[in-house]
DNA sequence: GCAAATTAAATCGCGCGCGATCTTATCGCA
DNA sequence: TGCGATAAGATCGCGCGCGATTTAATTTGC
């Protein structure tokens, strides 16, 4: 690990927080010509890929189940899916057996915008020029650091 | 490192992005309850710490200067910046040698948040439980990651 | 078996982010 | 000196995030 952190630094950049976010918007900047060109937002992107599934093989889900995977809740999830229905992306139902449930499914043209969606990864890692090693180790890092704050959001505050 | 990533994983799991997107969002979770009590949103409290600057001896900042400390153009910030002014937390003085800018400082009331704001990340890494060396990695890897993508916004695309 | 509690999703309001455009001031340079 | 180019901020529109509230369906507990 390099030794890269100076004595004096910004505030904002001794802050994991702000790298995090730093980052974050960093790298949908870089994504976002990619999206631009097939038409999608960095959060529709985000919902495509998670209806197509690992394998191009995914199934319908609820609407709960989707920002589950996601972490977002129904009042941003709403309405992004209504403007995704609205592109003839997916179709919003209400469940048979649970009338409170929608489970959303990929339309054709969804599924076909979902494909062009899964191919820009791939150019993103090429464009930044990420070796192997250090790919896995970032992610590694990363979801490590999600284990680690997921289910204190119970407002622990000054105890 | 661990070797925690799974052979099936939801796709937006093994995309550094999503993972960015997810972590930067959740640690503005955990931040929230602190910044309510103090009446700041997170880009507010950015903007007092950056300001108030790395021991309290913080100068004033064009607007400019501010944003590219922040990753933030004018079409963000000047809004931000109007906001906090109506709080009575910073000032907005056009300069003299060059009267295109705008020159932001902090007045007393913005001084004293921003001390309250300092408070804050400490709070914060106590929550998370992190230990420093986890800490010191974590942030590491964000910086340079951050580096590694400095600098290519301009289009790469399907080159 | 039915009212209260719980749950799923939608709606509303506000504050970002950001692409695009506009205004105004400074700079470059013939 | 003057005028086109550049630079700094501001403004506008739209799509998120998210706290708060609402609506409607299901579960619960008596």
């Amino acid at each position: 690990m390099s030794e890269t952190t100076q004595r004096i630094l910004p505030p904002t950049e001794a802050l994991i927080c702000f790298n995090l976010y730093a980052a974050s918007h960093g790298f949908i900047r870089l994504y976002a010509p990619y999206l631009e060109r097939i038409g999608l937002t960095y959060p529709q992107f985000l919902v495509l890929l998670t209806l197509r599934g690992p394998e191009g093989e995914g199934q319908p889900q609820g609407v709960g189940e989707l920002g589950a995977l996601l972490g977002m809740e129904s009042n941003t999830l709403s309405p992004l899916l209504k403007r995704m229905q609205g592109a003839g992306l997916l179709t919003r139902t209400r469940s048979e057996e649970d009338e409170r449930r929608v489970v959303i499914a990929l339309t054709e043209a969804g599924r076909a915008r979902a494909e062009a969606a899964a191919e820009v990864p791939g150019c993103i890692a090429k464009d930044t020029g990420l070796s192997e090693e250090d790919y896995h180790t970032t992610l590694e890092v990363l979801r490590k650091l999600r284990g680690q704050i997921a289910g204190l959001d119970g407002k622990p505050a000054t105890e």
